[in-house]
DNA sequence: ATTTTTCTGTTGCTTTTGCAACAAAAAAAT
DNA sequence: ATTTTTTTGTTGCAAAAGCAACAGAAAAAT
């Protein structure tokens, strides 16, 4: 089950004199990239939205991820491969949190009160990315688009504590979620109301089994 | 790039007094569950194989992934629902430990000399760890069984720095890792060296393009 | 050394999925 | 308020993938 958490809680609490971490807002269209060494580096999408891409070596570019809020990427994160290159851009006004993991165990120079905090939480947002990303491969493995679809909505419903709850993105965002093609996904919706597995108005779905 | 790292180096020096960090070893078959508090536990299996498993209410069981040498795991780790329950079975003899994420950054009572060495790597692991996850995704949300198979086959080409390498495991395992019907992805293999792509003999696989 | 089990490789058939294309509805931008 | 863009919903058709079943090879167990 995901925790919440609000690591904007203590935000307010960053020195500028923290070199530890550092906070940086991007517009629309901008590549969150790292001015600081990569070595380790881990970031955080506090809030907005960006895609994950990669561009092979002959140009081709894949969004290979979607990143919201509270999300960890980075490079380090990834498999690197020899011949492509890891791109995150903003597809709305993000900020994103940066530092080193290794470095989060030391004091920063001016032993900072935000820096002492966010060590003492950051492993919240980590084990919440570990079930971000174990639920994924879980939904990922199911074999048909059927039960793709049901076990993720056993997983909405269970989190509502309601057999009814509302899709959190749009239905064409919900196929590349699960990785399967928009359409086959809204016929297979279809099937699931006709058979009378689900009852569905826009994006409220109600779970009519059990 | 996963980092190489063993956890196993300094093990020897887990100190029977560190009420922290404690050490299991379970034999084939066995159930690898926790006598401890569950509340943020993680586990890391530091050598052996294991299954984990899913059984829903109604008893239906379903293996939802494949835990091997170094990989993270524990209840919190994956979405929970209200009407299911995870299990962990070992397949091999393992060894496996056990922790809370919480308590690391906390001395154990004797002040061990393991459990401080051990807090300032383990980021290793989880870091690998996310990489494992992501890189799984990255081939779980290719569209089709070519894709999965050649993108995994140039992440293993990048890791031995070279074209030609040797699956790391059967392709029984191959096909559940790519979640995938194993005589759908025999005949993609045949495809692809029929077509020239690849050179196959057994599990030593050499790509012939670029 | 022999038996048993697991893994590999292959094929015919059926079902599922993806693709392309389009219209209507909704949302966003101007 | 009107235009433009995005999203939803649907369908026919083709391609891909799953399923079932089997035989031989390889590995593991006895």
């Amino acid at each position: 089950m995901r925790i919440d958490f609000e690591v904007t809680n203590f935000l307010n609490r960053l020195d500028s004199e923290c070199y530890k971490v550092s906070r940086r807002t991007f517009s629309k269209g901008q590549t969150v990239t790292t001015y600081i060494e990569k070595r380790n580096q881990m970031c955080i999408l506090l809030h907005g939205e960006a895609d994950l891409i990669r561009y092979d070596f002959n140009g081709n570019k894949t969004i290979i991820g979607h990143l919201t809020d509270n999300d960890i990427f980075g490079e380090v994160l990834y498999p690197a491969n020899t011949n492509n290159e890891l791109f995150v851009l903003a597809q709305t006004n993000c900020e994103v949190l940066f530092f080193i993991y290794d470095d989060i165990l030391t004091k920063c120079k001016t032993n900072c009160s935000f820096h002492k905090e966010f060590y003492q939480n950051i492993h919240v947002l980590i084990m919440n990315q570990f079930v971000t990303l174990n639920t994924r491969i879980e939904l990922l493995t199911k074999k048909n688009i059927r039960d793709k679809l049901l076990s993720y909505f056993e997983i909405l419903s269970s989190q509502h504590l309601s057999k009814t709850f509302t899709l959190p993105y749009s239905l064409t965002d919900l196929a590349d979620y699960l990785s399967i093609d928009r359409s086959a996904m809204m016929r297979e919706l279809s099937y699931l109301k006709d058979e009378g597995f689900i009852k569905k108005v826009g994006k409220k779905i109600t779970l009519l089994y059990e």
